[in-house]
DNA sequence: GTTGCGATGTATCGGGCCGATACATCGGGA
DNA sequence: TCCCGATGTATCGGCCCGATACATCGCAAC
């Protein structure tokens, strides 16, 4: 999953360790707090040894301060990464409709064609689906045989399932009609192929993103 | 976070891993859709190590069926084991707030004094507010830099934690006014003391809990 | 009858991901 | 000057998962 949002985020652009943890965070803020760099390094080695990405050290005459002697990293996609990007994107297996998986994957839809959307979107609503009824049939079979506490936590993530799959319903609905996720402020275009440098951007080449609260 | 559940489930009656699994799953079935038997069974054997838990084969004359040969193995927790489902119980730490460990800890609520009740709802209600807040600062920083996609992930999400800390306002105010969690059909008193086996259960030695659907 | 399938049941293995920790540099304020 | 917080790279132990293997029981189809 992580090797997905890599490959995504270093698509955009080249990046070193310490950026793309600060942009994966905001990028899947949603899913996963922040990804911790024992997961982050191990990965980019991964990624490295399996040749989807390089390393190589700083430029010192782009990047301003850090005067070398410990550089920074900097991790590029190659073209083989692009390539595999692409398959991660398109394939969408069981991993795919968990709620990390699924995240990830929606994170970068701007990039996924519209069959691939859709597929997702109705693999994940039926998983929801199904974990709505196990709820149901424990509130319902079961209500006697839990505490207040247990069930008023079934009853909590019933509703949350029951208000995922209204968002998916509305989702796909869009999607089959061809437009842009609703967004009630946004009138993008449904933008099929990457959207992710939006005209009227200031900021080309230090995106500078929120700060990292620890 | 596993171990307090397997504590918790082995103190209202002995189990083996098999039946362990499915009450873990009705029970913790929001947090978690199952637990794997790679999990569990090591996660035994630590509580077994730690002697927190004894393991023996099954008593044929209470169980039906499974005329020995590979027996099961009944797990029974030890008086140790009551005091260290206690001290994880009484302790909120960091982890008490994240999904998973708020989840368990509050399928045990029940059996949770008033005082730590509260302290765990408000910590995770801290954490989700501080979820909440970033979301906020990316949709309004950062509106620009992201896709229509991404900005509806984020939406979503921001609205999924909004809705939890108004859940959690109202479970600590019903909580501070020694009140149980608001029951719309439930008449239940706040049960200071363990409530899990209910005048009027039917099935006191075989539950049969819902199905394990696969 | 026997054959085969689904539920019950125990167990291991490789691998992803996390939190804690260590270490080093840089800019700026006390 | 001196320390602190942000930046930055990296490892280690440990939890947990999915896949897999293996064995028994009850039942239904053939």
């Amino acid at each position: 999953m992580l090797e997905l949002a890599i490959l995504g985020l270093l698509q955009e652009t080249p990046m070193h360790g310490y950026e793309l943890r600060k942009e994966l965070a905001t990028k899947l803020g949603t899913i996963r707090a922040a990804i911790s760099y024992g997961t982050l390094y191990p990965t980019l080695k991964r990624l490295h040894t399996a040749g989807w990405i390089t390393e190589s050290a700083s430029d010192p005459s782009t990047v301003p301060p850090m005067t070398s002697k410990r550089g920074r990293v900097v991790y590029k996609i190659t073209a083989e990464g692009k390539e595999r990007f692409a398959d991660l994107l398109a394939q969408a297996g069981p991993e795919t409709y968990d709620d990390a998986g699924f995240g990830v994957h929606f994170a970068f839809f701007a990039r996924t064609d519209q069959a691939t959307r859709l597929r997702i979107l109705e693999g994940r609503r039926r998983r929801i689906e199904e974990r709505r009824e196990g709820l149901r049939d424990v509130l319902a079979r079961a209500g006697e045989r839990l505490d207040a506490y247990t069930l008023e936590l079934q009853r909590h993530g019933l509703d949350a399932c029951e208000r995922e799959v209204r968002w998916l319903e509305e989702l796909i609905t869009n999607e089959r009609s061809g437009r842009a996720p609703a967004t009630p402020g946004s009138f993008e275009l449904p933008t099929t192929e990457s959207p992710h440098r939006v005209a009227g951007d200031t900021s080309p080449q230090s995106p500078r993103p929120h700060e990292d609260r620890p």
